[in-house]
DNA sequence: TTGATAGGCAAGTGACTGCTTGCCTATCCT
DNA sequence: AGGATAGGCAAGCAGTCACTTGCCTATCAA
């Protein structure tokens, strides 16, 4: 389910703060993502642990990357957000998600 | 943390296929949320468990609620969805949510 | 080639969460 | 009054999740 994958990404605060610092910068590396959550939000969090955060949000579509030699490098990808509200704004005739895990 | 409590709420499934009958016909009574998720979304879940997913979207202010004598309707709010995409989807100069759990 | 840098994989742990069960209160209808 | 209906509170349980630790691979610079 896609729409699982995304709403559970967005419910960690780390996680959504991550996509606060892609915003202010894209195209980071995950040593940078490290010490920006360190220095700038007093994130005391092990590099495992942010990777495993940014597999979450990668798997939600949220962020995309590229590599380039020993670097990879994280780019935000804002698609998925912009039609999260959509989906209760207007009355639908049926159910857009099946429920059955 | 109001962010935290809204997208917490949006985490769980059941809770958005709550948010989805209350756009269908707003103003449910619980019993009524409970035929319904019953009904129509094959969901094999008690009563109390639709309770306690109500009070969780209640707290996130995703439904509102008002009593008429032995009967509680729940309405839904759409604002706070309205303002998710927002938050990445412009350059903010400082981090908006304090990540200090 | 050697060492340093950037990242990945996997197992273990403590906390949180969704859900149930059992019992209790409040309101309405005869 | 008495039963039926609508809802609430609290404890308990099982599964999930965030995080750490330890070890391994790959790329670059000297």
């Amino acid at each position: 389910m896609v729409a699982d994958d995304l709403f559970k990404a967005l419910a960690d605060p780390t996680r959504r703060t991550i996509l606060d610092e892609l915003t202010q910068k894209s195209g980071q590396t995950l040593f940078e993502i490290c010490a920006r959550l360190s220095m700038k939000h007093q994130l005391g969090i092990s590099r495992q642990g942010v990777s495993q955060h940014l597999a979450v949000l990668e798997a939600a579509g949220l962020v995309e990357t590229r590599r380039e030699g020993r670097y990879k490098f994280h780019d935000l990808n804002t698609a998925p957000l912009r039609r999260i509200a959509d989906r209760w704004l207007a009355p639908h005739p049926s159910g857009p998600e099946e429920n059955t895990p």
